[in-house]
DNA sequence: AAAAATTAATTAAACGTTTGTTTAATTCAA
DNA sequence: TTGAATTAAACAAACGTTTAATTAATTTTT
């Protein structure tokens, strides 16, 4: 009774959105193709047809979904790389912690771009997401070079130090059972709620890149 | 005709290896649901029925793909990790050799196993991968743990280190594209044949460890 | 302000395809 | 001649989508 009033209250709100939403979650477990419209519209309490009346298509909706929740991952790193009263050390900080941030904040999202990107297949969103990528892997790479050629990092692979930080967020939220055993948590238990995991990544990916680049990482810690 | 040939040789000597060979190569393209037994008999040059003649289902078939492929994942880590003649380091360096070498002679497997991953739905594979991983987990981790006890490694999270390097070697494979990018190679290149990429992988992977866990790394380095 | 007209939202039912699977007949090999 | 391998055809079920009818909301007219 008390679902069946909370689910009106936030239908009539928004009833596009509250689709979206269910859309996003059942995409997250059971991926894309897995998912059919009529799934969705019983767990979204809507009539079949609805879908098609808002969106157009299963595809569109899904186009539509991207486009909405993808808006948070273009926010570019423009800002930091441009700042030039931060040291490169202090902006890779900060893009690191932005990724965590954003990646932890939407789980089932990042859970649904990741399945998108494995199945080469279909295209609608891989050129998007590549094209993003690209800009931001060049830019944290030139940050990286930069540092290098200020003597200030050592000689590193700056793409594959990028794979590293990307790659370990990644493989965190890759399964939340995975994420359960890394954490050493209760096998049942949703990880991502935990505020402490979102610092203890961030920590973590920090403290390996500083070890990886800087030269000095005793003098530079004391500081 | 050349191909005909070819592909006549491969069917005679075992048919059923050679649909599984095929259905790897497109579930890995269009995801599991996404690949109907109609294109797998049409790509494979086999009808439509004989895949259900030799596995029953496509779901059995599946998992008959992913036991026989699967193995190469179960060599464990117990050989490095008894070896009392190597150091923790060297214990460390060589399981990254072995993953890296597993994950990036099986390209097309690897997808779909992530792909499988990210699937919190299907169950079929999860359980059996997840036991693996956890299993794994506990041995790089305990590895580590040892090197701290014996003040040869500095006090690190080593869950989260695991999971930076199979994140790292699992973002590279993330994308062909992406790959490309990282390697900058060109857009429509194979990066996953180039012997080189697997060295400088390896390389990495190694040195950020190291970098992360001696104490001294530049005495380590002179050794 | 009430009634009528118009537009939007919602529904159940049916549409044509495609899905995985099975059948029954046929070819091949032992 | 017997059993396995292979085939084309048909199967029911599920898929995304559309239709036509109905209800709700909004605007226009009186």
């Amino acid at each position: 009774m008390f679902k069946l009033c909370v689910l009106i209250l936030v239908m009539s709100i928004d009833k596009k959105e509250h689709i979206m939403d269910v859309a996003v979650a059942l995409f997250a477990e059971k991926g894309y193709e897995g998912t059919s419209i009529r799934d969705l519209a019983h767990e979204a309490d809507v009539n079949i047809a609805m879908i098609n009346y808002y969106f157009g298509s299963k595809e569109k909706l899904f186009v539509a979904l991207l486009e909405s929740k993808a808006r948070y991952m273009r926010e570019r790193i423009d800002a930091v790389q441009n700042d030039a009263s931060l040291t490169e050390l202090e902006k890779l900080n900060q893009i690191i912690d932005g990724y965590v941030n954003r990646f932890l904040s939407q789980p089932a999202f990042h859970r649904v771009l990741q399945q998108e990107l494995l199945v080469t297949n279909r295209e609608i969103l891989h050129q998007n997401v590549i094209e993003l990528f690209t800009k931001n892997t060049q830019d944290v790479v030139s940050i990286i070079e930069k540092g290098v050629r200020k003597k200030i990092f050592k000689k590193v692979d700056p793409p594959l130090l990028f794979a590293s930080i990307i790659g370990t967020i990644n493989q965190v939220m890759l399964s939340r059972s995975m994420c359960n055993i890394l954490m050493n948590k209760a096998p049942g238990t949703d990880p991502y709620q935990d505020p402490e995991l979102k610092k203890r990544i961030t920590q973590h990916i920090k403290q390996l890149v500083q070890d990886h680049l800087l030269i000095q990482p005793a003098l530079q810690k004391q500081k």
